[in-house]
Formats: structure tokens, C-alpha cells, sequence
DNA sequence: TTGTAGGCGTTATCAC
DNA sequence: GTGATAACGCCTACAA
């Protein structure tokens, strides 16, 4: 059945099931058998079966399977459209992760990303309703949803990672953001500090509300007032998380009282602040402490080397895997919301105040 | 047609496109055509169709379309298994820029990810020789090959991005590595240095090699002997790039006759050797001057900043994407090898040398 | 244990 | 311009 040509220069990618069948002298139906339920077959009809296929180099035709069967094998995970300098770091882990994990429950990974426009809206919901996708990973706080058509009721198993959405009746797979903020915060009051620098994300945006949550319960614990922590930033969006860094540097400058701690929401606003910093003539940790969030690799060759909490990228992108194939076997709805707890790296640049 | 129940509960994603003839009160190959083909439909027609389909919700069913015209819209992205820092913070912007430009021509993007075992190499080909794939984009030196398949004559159009793969007849889109190192290094010649430090990356590299080269290739022009150049590392994967570059300020350290100026194959090596050797108290530029290879934003940032070579990503994603679109057009092949110039960034690690 | 037959949802080739 | 109808490659009752 193999219509390809023998001529030379033609194509001769594709033997087919039937191709199989006819060398290994059996019906094509026993040959389906044979490679998917390799034990409801003889086994020297299975030997040939699977002679055959080698030698013709036989691979089977994924989307004729997928149509048959009414499922395809491929995840779609949505990143954000602006990906931020700490998060774009991680990215390639978290792929790395999440695609060696699916392999090996024998699916593909598909990338998809979510920007503002409808266009990218309208391909995802495509791909989701389109029947291309199987179930959905989505680092995004944003569900596509166009004209009637919605990424929630897709039918689609969705798991959301790094963003709790559990509230949107998600699975989500996330890190303890605030805990984490809020324990760094409390060992700097402990160590001394007064007043505080924090260097926001965009407005809104859960890891910000998160992260400076868990400064302000610290504040709280310790008694001390909100006032304590000054802002910066909130306007720009996390991809320019260096732009982020270097406008605080000038915000900090015109503080009158100024903080004797830093808490950055990401790594890269964190390691531009403190260049800039330092041209001006501060030093590290001796005016000023700084801590931020991610656990980028660099911090660690900053000068000074830079304190940091790290997210369990990779943990949270198997934790991810994980949830997604439960849900695609039951039916049942697991736990809704995993913390992967995250771990604070200490390093030189922070210190105890100086007066 | 549908089969989906109207039950409470029930999933009911999918109205098939004889729902939508059904409601158009028109045959399902109507629809089809008034879909593909709006041209070859009568105006009102085609009205009441598109009114049905947006009504329904419906969406194409992508496997079934692919079965029957015999080609997905499924780009493939083989990324190395090793993903090193400097390559590893491009990477985002990569997929975002070639899933862009691939969309907008009504493809898909998948990732694959090419590790050195063979299960990752039969996985590639499965989805290579099962028809799920249309075409690939490839950023590793290694074409999977397993007992008689390889990607090679697979039929499928293939595009190498970074590295130069035009010798195995693979359309590849890189940079000017060798130039522009050259042109570095000619430049730190001509302020004065004559010692230098070569920091590797795996032996035998493409890149290692090109950018090797480039040194060798300022030191002959300028009549300078090989050996005016140490090189350190050379054995760890890239991926290890900062313990290379840790690594290197070691061997550095031993040298009796000390280099004046210092080429690292990745700006981590880079930022990590600079680390190193500050903390061992010699001075950047005042002792040493470096230059590395990658345009890391966070070279902006180090202190002092790093002058780097950076790699024109998102212009070469472009590239990748219209020469394997035309090659999906076309059978003629197109130009083999198309070269992106790198962009050099001169910051504060360069200084002529003190002595 | 194996073979026969029908269909998954779409497109393309025909007639009309 | 529109409507039947036959594939596309595979899986899965069901029959043998």
C-alpha cells in the first residue's frame, strides 16, 4: 500500500501498517496488536511482526492514531508573552524538566505563547479545541478566551505553575512565595534592620502581591508599622526587570531616611540596583543588605555575591507533569494546590545594619 | 454528528463541521470548501456557514485535517540536551521569536529535546518519521540517527540555527563567531596586549572552535605566535560555564608569565572567572582585560560591566523560520548558509595594559 | 489467536 | 456553485 515510487529522488519517508502486515504475511489488523498489545499476540507472529517493522523502518503515523482514537499526545504549556529576565532564565529549565517527564509518559510538549493580543489567543484555543492538544500547562494568570470560546471549559486538564490559580479551580503547582519573603524579612528585622527598600513587580501581578505579603506579615509580627517599607517601582512589567533595578537605584537616592535593607522581586532587578548602588557609593552589605527572588545561577558571582530565594523550577515543573497525568488518567480532581517550598540562599550581601 | 451528550457533566467541547452543515442547512463538503477555499463559494453561502461555525464554536479538528492532506503544521525545535547558561538566557527569546514568526505562517511549535541517550534520539525520529512533524529547526551538532532511521532522510526540511551544519547539506543560520572574535582580539592587540587567556568550552565544539579560531587567526595576522595564547578548560559541557570559568582563574592563578587579556567562549565563563579573579585581588581592567561571547543583558551589570559579542538571537530565529518556510514552499534549495553579524559591545573590562 | 469491516473528521475528486 | 463519496492510516469490535 505503500504508494511511494521507488524512482530515485522521490520521497520514501513512510512504510505503513499495511506494508508490515504484507512482509510479515499477516492481517494489518494483528500487526496494530502486536505493537500495542504486545501480549494478546502469538509470540513468533509477534517475532516476524516486529522483523518486518524494522526492516522497513516502520514508525506509525501519530495523527492517523491520534484521530482513531480521539486523543492526541501533545501538551501545550502557555508562557507569558513578555517573559522577565528571571523567569526567561528558569524557562529552559523548566522545559527541560517538563518535557523529559512527559516523554516519558510518552507525550510531546508543544509551546504556546500567551501575549495580549487575540491572535495568540485565538491559535491556543484553537490547538485546545482543535483537538491538538491533550491537556495544558500554563505559567500565565491569563486563560485565553475568545469570543464564546474559553481555555476553562475546554475539557481540557489544565495545571498552572508558579501562579496559584487554584481559585480559578485550577491545579497549581507553586512555590512559597510569601513564607519565603517573609521569613527573609524577619531574619533581616532580627539582624537589626528598620527601614525598608522594596523594589516591586508590575502592580497586581501575584508574585508582587505575594512577595511584599510576606514582607509586610513580617513587619507585622515584629510590630512594626507598614510605614517601615518603601516602594519602588510597579509600573513596569517583569521583562524589564533590569530597567526595574536601575529606576530604583535613582528612587532610592532621593529617600531622606534611607532603608538599610533591600527586598527585590526578582533576581535581575536586584543585580542592577546593586550595580548602580555602588556607582554611587554605597557598599554592600555595609550601607545596605540585599536579598531577592529566584535563585538565578549569576547571583552567586555577583560582587558582592547576592542572597536569593530559590525557586524549585525543576520540582515544580515534575510536580506539574505529575498533576497533569493524574488528571488525564481519573477523573477525580486531586489536591488543587501543591507548595513546593522554596530555599533561601544566604550569602554576603546581607549583613546587620551599621548604626 | 456529534456524539457528545447534552447531559450535565458531560464534556462537550467539539461540534464537528456537519454540525455546521447541518445548521447551514448546506453538505459538509460545502463547508469545507466555504472554509479553505471562501473564494470558490457563493457570497451567501459562505455567510450562513460562517454564522453556523462561529454559532457552534466549531474548531477544525487538526489530526484529521493533517491524516487526510498528508502534512502537519508542526515545526520541531531540537534543543541540546546541555542547554549552558549563556545559550540557556537566549533560548526564551529563540522560541519566542521563532514561534512567532511560525504562527503567523500557521505552524506549531514542538520541542524536542536531544539528550545523548538513545531514547531521546528515538523520540525525535518517532515523531520525525510518524508524520507529526513538518519541518525542523535544530540547535545541536547531532542529527539523531538510530538502527537505520535518521533525521537526515527523513524527507523533512531541516534548518540548523548557531551552528554551522551546511557541510552535512543542513540550511544553517549562524553567526560571524570566527570574525568576530578575530576582530576582538585584533583590537586588544592593537591596545597593546600580547599575553592572553583563551577560556574553552568543550573540545571540539563548533564553537570553541570558530571562536578559538578567530584568536589564532588576529595573533597570525598581527604576526603574533600561537603561543601568546593559554587556553584553560576545554573539558566540561558548557553547561557548566560558571565552574569553567571557577575553573579558569585556578589555571590562571599558576601562570608564571600572567596574560593581560582574557576570551571567553560565554559570558558566564566570563562572570564567574571575573569573580574569581577580583576576589584574588587583581583588577579589571587595570590587570586584566576580558571579553566574552554572548550579549548576556546581565554583562551590563557586573562590575565592572562586561564588554561582550552579542549573538544576533532573535534575527537568526527569524532567518531559521523564512528559510524553513520556503523550503516547506519550495523544492529548490536555497542559500545554504546565511550569516547574521554579531554585534560587539564595548564596556569597561577592556583597558590597554598597564605595562 | 487471527482476520474482516467500519469509522475517526477532514479534504479532494468527481458528477450534477 | 454544490453535493455525494472515497480516501488518509490506524484502531477495535466482532466474527471466525
Amino acid at each position: 500500500m505503500n504508494k511511494n515510487k521507488d524512482v530515485a529522488g522521490e520521497e520514501q519517508s513512510g512504510a505503513l501498517m499495511a506494508d508490515v502486515a504484507r512482509l510479515a504475511g499477516v492481517a494489518i489488523s494483528t500487526v496494530s496488536r502486536a505493537l500495542a498489545n504486545p501480549g494478546r499476540v502469538n509470540e513468533k507472529t509477534r517475532a516476524k511482526i516486529n522483523a518486518a517493522a524494522r526492516q522497513l523502518g516502520y514508525t506509525p503515523n501519530a495523527m492517523a492514531r491520534g484521530l482513531r482514537v480521539g486523543k492526541s499526545n501533545i501538551i501545550m504549556i502557555i508562557l507569558p508573552g513578555s517573559l522577565y529576565y528571571g523567569v526567561s532564565q528558569i524557562i529552559p529549565q523548566v522545559l527541560q524538566s517538563i518535557n523529559k517527564s512527559l516523554i516519558q509518559g510518552g507525550y510531546n510538549l508543544m509551546i504556546a505563547n500567551l501575549d495580549r493580543d487575540e491572535l495568540s489567543e485565538r491559535h491556543i484555543l484553537d490547538l485546545a479545541f482543535g483537538g491538538s492538544v491533550r491537556g495544558v500547562i500554563i505559567l500565565s494568570s491569563k486563560l485565553p478566551e475568545v469570543d464564546g470560546r474559553s481555555l476553562a471549559n475546554s475539557g481540557l486538564p489544565i495545571v498552572s505553575m508558579l501562579l496559584d490559580m487554584s481559585d480559578a479551580g485550577l491545579l497549581s503547582v507553586v512555590t512559597n512565595d510569601r513564607e519565603a519573603v517573609r521569613d527573609v524579612t524577619a531574619e533581616l528585622i532580627r539582624l537589626g534592620h528598620r527601614r525598608f527598600f522594596y523594589i516591586a513587580g508590575p502592580e497586581g501581578n501575584y508574585h508582587d502581591v505575594e512577595r511584599y505579603g510576606g514582607v509586610i506579615e513580617a513587619l507585622e509580627a515584629a510590630g512594626l508599622s507598614e510605614e517601615r517599607v518603601r516602594r519602588s517601582g510597579g509600573h513596569l512589567d517583569y521583562q524589564h526587570g533590569f530597567d526595574i533595578g536601575v529606576q530604583a537605584a535613582d528612587d532610592f537616592a532621593t529617600l531622606r531616611e534611607r532603608p538599610t535593607a533591600v527586598i527585590a522581586t526578582s533576581d535581575d532587578m536586584a543585580i542592577s540596583f546593586v550595580s548602580r548602588i555602588q556607582r554611587a557609593g554605597l557598599s554592600i552589605p555595609g550601607d545596605l543588605s540585599v536579598v531577592s527572588f529566584d535563585g538565578s545561577p549569576v547571583c552567586e558571582f555577583s560582587s558582592p555575591p547576592l542572597s536569593t530565594i530559590e525557586q524549585p523550577v525543576e520540582e515544580m515543573g515534575r510536580a506539574a507533569v505529575d498533576l497533569l497525568l493524574d488528571a488525564l488518567g481519573q477523573t477525580q480532581n486531586p489536591t488543587a494546590r501543591t507548595v513546593i517550598p522554596s530555599r533561601f540562599i544566604l550569602r554576603e550581601s546581607i549583613a546587620a545594619p551599621k548604626n
